[in-house]
DNA sequence: TCGATCAGCGCG
DNA sequence: CACCGTGCTGATCGA
């Protein structure tokens, strides 16, 4: 092969993608003034030899086109001109330092002159920006600048294609090619601190003349476990009354007590606004500046959640940047916060500008999505149902559920005398680390067999088929061991707090508006007794579990307005798992009975999440036509509910889903390959969302009807009452008559909702 | 040594 | 071939 250079100022022939490398290179004029940066050309580009011709090429178009850019006024290249040599195995190639090396000056050569650059995906912003910055940073807040030039960074298009909750991204960033707002910078707050009581009083007489303010606080929590645990030093309070003012009350004044009283009647009487207030709010509360969550009104962090239902995407500092131009504040305290630990070690004034700042960003962010709420009614309905739950969920997060030390250190040493014969022995065989996938994928390899994972599945396959090899009884039941040991018991004592947990229930943790239990995640503790048996109530207390049944395909029911789900519940003698059993398979003895209605009970839930014949035929080792049968006759009997899947999978393709409490589910990018999983995603949506939804106001009316509220999950709650016969039947009847009524009031009366109460001394062991 | 990612698994 | 939604742990890999 001729060694010629594919572009004059590349180093093509040191690049190691040189020898089988197809070019394609730039594309557009010459004179342009905007240039767009890719990784690499794909394989369409590598037969056409002109860069975004392919998939990411056409989607980047259309994004292009929403805005109303003329594509043919921009020039088009890549960080690597050319496309990456086949090699087995790997999907995509990331272009490694040296191909890039190899073409820098090349592309360094298309960057001269041109005002604006587009860097789409990591490879090219990172090259552009020359930092080690992940694109899902660069990309927010305003475009950044190098030299003369401004750097606009998002994700690339084919990320899209692949995660298609990622589109959003690249629609917004595009869209500040046009949108300048951004682009003009930003006016910095004007901020004051009063670290002094006689100053820090007199201000807070001032702020008495607003009816609304908007209040953030920092901590120190260095000193304790989690963000979320009780304790931790208050070192000041900041509050914004204005557009771009705030003052911050410094520690020292927050020691002196006229202060404080001051400090409390002020907050008392204005309404609150916050971003993520269940943190601040419940600690203003425990500092004894707050008397309760009632005047806590407003959140920005919850309003920017019903805009965009996406997790991960409503911090306080990438809604500043993205939403009002805000430059990155943090890096001034950056450098004196240590991981993990608190804000103690901030040079008071840097700490206080910065609290001024969260306040002052706050107070603008509420007026951006206050305006946005006048043209979007039901998602400010949606923000002040969110608020409520949050209000409540201050006081179930604040007392936290009493953990039994000594039982923890009880199986401790029980599982600890399970694992390590057990580990033991698998060395001898050969097996060093059970726990490690490769290890055991290895070892099963040296045996002569292949396996394509290790999970517990394939091994107990395996292990049906091959009783002899001792290794799989072994491995499946120190996987068993060692997930209860490591995540439940050693875990969860990590999380222990004196003697209670204090987990953090996020209501922006999903996308379908469930709540995300986390530090400890109280939803996944394993069902049965040995665990849950570590969350047990006060001395003299009980606690008493409620839960909803079959909540979801009563919702499911209800929405698809099918009459015969909605008539066999409201006819209690009917048995809905016997019926249908009877109508799939006719009528059998006793015993076969028994094994139908376990099979009824998988089409009946797989219903609600689109689960297919041929993985029932799999669970229950029945042949596929079989399972084929009993589903297709089971949904004979369901017409209303074969239409209303029917509607979502043709609503969900141009159009938000929505439930009645107006929580959205869009499907921004519908590809051939995430179909199947979008559809089954919207069927799942409006159920499992609207059932959260009237939990959590369950949740809400018990809390404010004096029960202490434990733990919720998803379609239970647990309070803890006092251990007496009478009070115990009371919180019975009212728990589960508050679950009942909640469900009424919101979904009303075609669909009767059940409720059904159990009580014990501690989790594992609830009984009636 | 540390952060990011993967595999695996717990719940409703 | 394929079940939706979460969070946590331990292994692994690359900077």
């Amino acid at each position: 092969m001729d060694k010629e250079r594919k572009h004059p100022l590349a180093k093509c022939e040191e690049c190691p993608w040189y020898e089988k490398s197809a070019y394609a290179g730039e594309a557009g004029p010459e004179e342009a003034t905007t240039i767009v940066i890719g990784e690499a050309p794909g394989a369409v580009e590598s037969r056409t030899g002109i860069p975004f011709t392919g998939p990411s090429g056409q989607l980047l178009d259309r994004v292009l086109d929403h805005h109303g850019i003329d594509r043919s006024e921009l020039r088009f290249t890549n960080v690597a001109a050319c496309h990456p040599p086949y090699s087995p195995g790997k999907g995509s190639v990331v272009p490694p330092a040296e191909v890039i090396a190899c073409c820098k000056p090349r592309l360094d050569s298309e960057l001269v002159g041109r005002s604006t650059i587009v860097c789409l995906g990591n490879t090219a912003a990172k090259t552009v920006l020359a930092t080690s910055e992940g694109i899902l940073s660069l990309r927010v807040g305003p475009p950044r600048k190098i030299k003369d030039a401004t750097v606009v960074a998002t994700v690339h298009p084919a990320a899209c294609l692949r995660q298609s909750d990622l589109f959003p991204n690249l629609v917004k960033d595009i869209g500040k090619l046009i949108n300048t707002d951004l682009w003009v910078g930003f006016e910095p707050p004007t901020v004051a601190s009063f670290d002094d009581a006689e100053s820090a009083r007199s201000v807070i007489q001032e702020l008495s003349t607003y009816d609304e303010l908007v209040v953030d606080i920092e901590v120190d929590v260095a000193a304790v476990k989690d963000l979320n645990t009780p304790g931790g030093k208050l070192l000041c309070v900041g509050i914004s009354y204005a557009p771009n003012k705030a003052i911050v009350i410094g520690e020292k004044a927050l020691a002196d007590g006229y202060v404080t009283h001051a400090l409390k009647r002020l907050l008392d009487t204005k309404k609150l606004t916050c971003h993520n207030g269940k943190f601040d709010i419940a600690k203003l509360m425990e500092y004894g500046l707050l008397s309760d969550s009632s005047s806590f009104y407003f959140d920005t962090m919850l309003a920017s959640y019903t805009f965009d239902e996406r997790p991960g995407y409503h911090g306080l500092k990438g809604l500043a940047s993205e939403v009002l131009g805000a430059p990155d504040y943090a890096d001034e305290i950056s450098p004196f916060v240590e991981k993990g630990g608190g804000y103690g070690n901030v040079p008071r004034p840097i700490l206080y500008k910065y609290c001024a700042y969260d306040a002052a960003f706050t107070f603008l962010l509420k007026e951006h999505f206050e305006r946005k709420y006048l043209d979007e009614p039901d998602l400010r309905e949606l923000h002040d149902r969110l608020v409520m739950y949050s209000r409540e969920l201050i006081y179930v997060e604040r007392e936290g559920v009493r953990f039994d030390l000594d039982y923890n250190a009880e199986l401790y040493t029980q599982f600890d005398e399970q694992l390590r014969p057990l580990e033991v022995r698998m060395a001898e065989m050969g097996l060093l680390n059970a726990r490690s996938p490769k290890q055991i994928k290895e070892w099963f390899e040296r045996a002569g067999l292949i396996l394509p994972d290790t999970t517990e599945d394939t091994l107990r396959n395996l292990y049906e088929r091959k009783p002899d090899v001792e290794l799989l009884g072994l491995l499946l039941e120190h996987r068993k061991a060692q997930k209860s040991f490591s995540t439940y018991v050693k875990g969860l004592r990590k999380r222990v707090y004196e003697d209670r947990v204090y987990s953090t229930f996020l209501l922006h943790g999903s996308v379908t508006g469930r709540t995300a239990s986390r530090n400890p995640n109280l939803q996944n503790i394993t069902r049965g007794v040995v665990l849950r048996k570590q969350f047990v109530p006060d001395p003299g207390n009980v606690f008493v579990q409620a839960d909803y049944g079959q909540i979801e395909l009563r919702v499911a029911a209800l929405e698809a307005e099918d009459e015969y789900l909605i008539g066999v519940f409201n006819d209690p003698s009917r048995d809905i798992f016997d019926e249908i059993g009877t109508n799939i398979y006719g009528s059998v003895e006793a015993a076969k009975r028994k094994e139908n209605r376990v099979r009824t009970k998988a089409y009946v839930y797989g219903m609600n999440y689109g689960r297919e014949a041929a993985s029932i035929a799999g669970e229950y080792k029945i042949p596929l036509r079989e399972a084929e049968k009993g589903m297709n006759a089971f949904f004979q009997m369901v017409p209303g509910i074969v239409a209303w899947r029917e509607h979502i999978q043709q609503e969900l393709k141009t159009q938000a889903l929505r439930t009645r409490f107006h929580r959205r589910r869009r499907f921004w990018l519908i590809t051939k390959d995430n179909r199947a999983d979008a559809t089954r995603e919207g069927w799942a949506f409006v159920p499992q969302s609207t059932a959260n939804d009237v939990t959590l106001t369950a949740l809400t009316r018990a809390r404010q009807a004096g029960m202490h509220v434990r733990i919720p999950v998803h379609d239970s709650i647990m309070v803890e009452c006092a251990d007496d016969p009478g009070v115990i039947g009371d919180v019975r009847r009212e728990l589960s008559r508050i679950m009942v009524d909640t469900a009424r009031d919101l979904l009303g009366d075609r669909v009767p909702f059940i409720a059904d109460t159990e009580v014990g001394y501690n989790w594992g062991e609830l009984s009636e």
